[in-house]
DNA sequence: ACTGGCACTCCGAACGCTGGAGTGCCAGGG
DNA sequence: CCCTGGCACTCCAGCGTTCGGAGTGCCAGT
């Protein structure tokens, strides 16, 4: 049904359309590729590949534009990642390794990745849930008032204040933190809540009552967080890519961006790293974000995604490139946060 | 040479314009506010006060739209900061109440104030030079590999990793905690930095190779973020609020909002959260932001600003809520975190 | 199967027109 | 002296019209 040719001319449609946003018609086809041909038998082509709905032109007489399905089966088929130029390469881990910190890694990532894609970026932070219990720690602020601090494998630092029935003793306390990292310390996170209920009935009767307190909110920062997943967003000017319809295009992302919960949706699940998840337009599950793709994949370890990454733009972005960049910038911060 | 009434039509056209975002013109400003006079007589004052450079046209013939001076005019002395409902600041209170550790104060602050405001709404993180510390932590998580957590008196916590230079004796770190805690709890991080170079010569001279790195490390976190402040916005949806001319306004605004220097050049020197700092479009240190007013004061305690929070919208907004729900907010965060 | 030619379509920029909202000014009246 | 009604003037926004160009579909010829 649809031979070489033919493909190729889709392929040159969704680049040249990409490039200029503007609808692309036969003549300046084959003026800018050299596909060999005449603009007449393009125009035939264009019309079959309109017939199967890969193209479509916004009114009559006027160039084609790609559809939703043009642009998959260019992603699919048509196009190859790009690899980013070593130099590209070099001003990634630079930039991720003067990192100081979880939050600054992430920080730096969304930055990092809406500067090369020139897109909005999101970055997901490394969900609580899949993640190990490296350290908790029991600290006495005031006799009455304690702070525990959850330290977990990814580097993410959780903390709760716990208000004490009584005084504290400082040598319970010293006892409940070597008893609870024991207990819990290279523990996942959904594990460690099992372990951690049998806990408070190792103390004696009467501090059994102030180590509960302790034992509960802990169990609350360890599931708490697991449907409220952070988030990070940056390069929200690159909205301005987008066409010119700035109530249709740019208002809905940009109230989506404001709903963490849509994005988690958006990015979907964290894939292994290896994989690209690209939603293109209506495939993604909100109506309104119709004219909008995502370009994601998981991060963290090369068998286990410990969280999503990805890019947000118009569905006319430069898929090849955008792949590459995500992809790259994925590897990276893995590669970060498994030496850290 | 600006009577009562003249002030009368001030106000009018301000309110009037701020509604509606089109010119205003003497007969329908008679015709909503009655002013007891004739459009003639408007007219004539209307003149008077395009004289002196608090309203203008955008064409002969045209309505009249205030110009920064007379939106200065307007906040200064014709209006008075509205006071929000029992209801929304029972709101305010609750839903600030319900957050968990100082992340998510700021995280739920600048959601509320986008969201009352209707605008984008900017926290600064308490600053680190102006809080004390409340604990440090000295955690091994390696032999050889070390994470201190530093806590100041907001809620703030800083982490960082230091690598040993040999393998390190758990009697050592414990002694080397509590000498810290002892040395610098309740100081302010300045002060801190001073008592902390003391430290290592305190230990044996086989220790403090050790030491010495932790102890750098350490002072680059009381040191290092002086300069880089973090900070939260919100609300980038409310952008559309702007008119319509996206290039010219929203552009540099989402622009802005990506760099957060200039964000806190913007908020500006944190105030008495009682005093409120209102920059009315060009009167802002950024040229491109000429049609954007700042609205912001200082958080933390009664008399010492710990930070800044504040909006930023077009200079046609509403100005008397716009305040009172930035002064509102302000105050109720304060006294979440003097409480925690 | 590809190509050149031709008639047709349709958008968008340019132009001119017109109605309405608004102004400035002036002379008259409390 | 300040306010008012009246009047001529200005100028934009919206609307209809025109027109050229880019693009298409189709057909006959190679």
């Amino acid at each position: 049904m649809l031979d070489e040719r033919k493909l190729d001319v889709l392929r040159a449609i969704v680049e040249d359309y990409v490039a200029t946003h503007e609808p692309v018609g036969s003549k300046t086809l084959v003026d800018r590729h050299n596909l060999g041909v005449s603009p007449a038998t393009v125009r035939n082509d264009m019309a079959a590949l309109e017939e199967e709905g890969y193209i479509t032109q916004p009114h009559t007489s006027a160039g084609r534009i790609p559809t939703d399905a043009g642009y998959r089966l260019f992603v699919d088929k048509l196009s190859t990642v790009k690899t980013l130029s070593p130099a590209e390469k070099k001003a990634i881990t630079s930039f991720l390794a003067g990192a100081v910190d979880l939050d600054d890694v992430v920080r730096r990532t969304v930055r990092l990745l809406a500067q090369i894609t020139r897109q909005v970026a999101i970055v997901q932070y490394p969900s609580l849930n899949r993640s190990h219990v490296r350290h908790i720690e029991v600290v006495t602020m005031t006799p009455r008032r304690l702070l525990l601090v959850l330290i977990t494998s990814a580097g993410r630092v959780e903390q709760r204040i716990v208000e004490a029935p009584h005084d504290v003793d400082e040598q319970l306390i010293g006892d409940l933190r070597s008893r609870l990292n024991t207990a819990l310390a290279g523990q996942r996170l959904t594990e460690a809540a099992t372990s951690l209920a049998a806990v408070p009935e190792t103390f004696p009767p009467h501090d059994r009552h102030l180590v509960s307190a302790i034992v509960t909110t802990l169990l609350e920062a360890f599931t708490d967080e697991v449907g409220e997943q952070r988030i990070a967003v940056g390069g929200a000017a690159n909205l301005t890519r987008y066409g010119d319809d700035f109530e249709r295009n740019v208002k809905p992302v940009l109230e989506a961006l404001e709903e963490h919960v849509i994005l988690l949706k958006l990015l979907g699940e964290a894939t292994n790293p290896q994989t690209l998840t690209v939603r293109i337009g209506h495939e993604n599950p909100y109506e309104e974000l119709a004219t909008t793709s995502v370009v994601a994949t998981g991060y963290g370890s090369k068998s286990e995604a410990l969280a999503t990454l990805g890019i947000v733009g118009p569905t006319h972005m430069d898929y090849p490139s955008t792949m590459g960049a995500v992809r790259a910038v994925a590897r990276y911060v893995s590669q970060i946060l498994a030496d850290s």
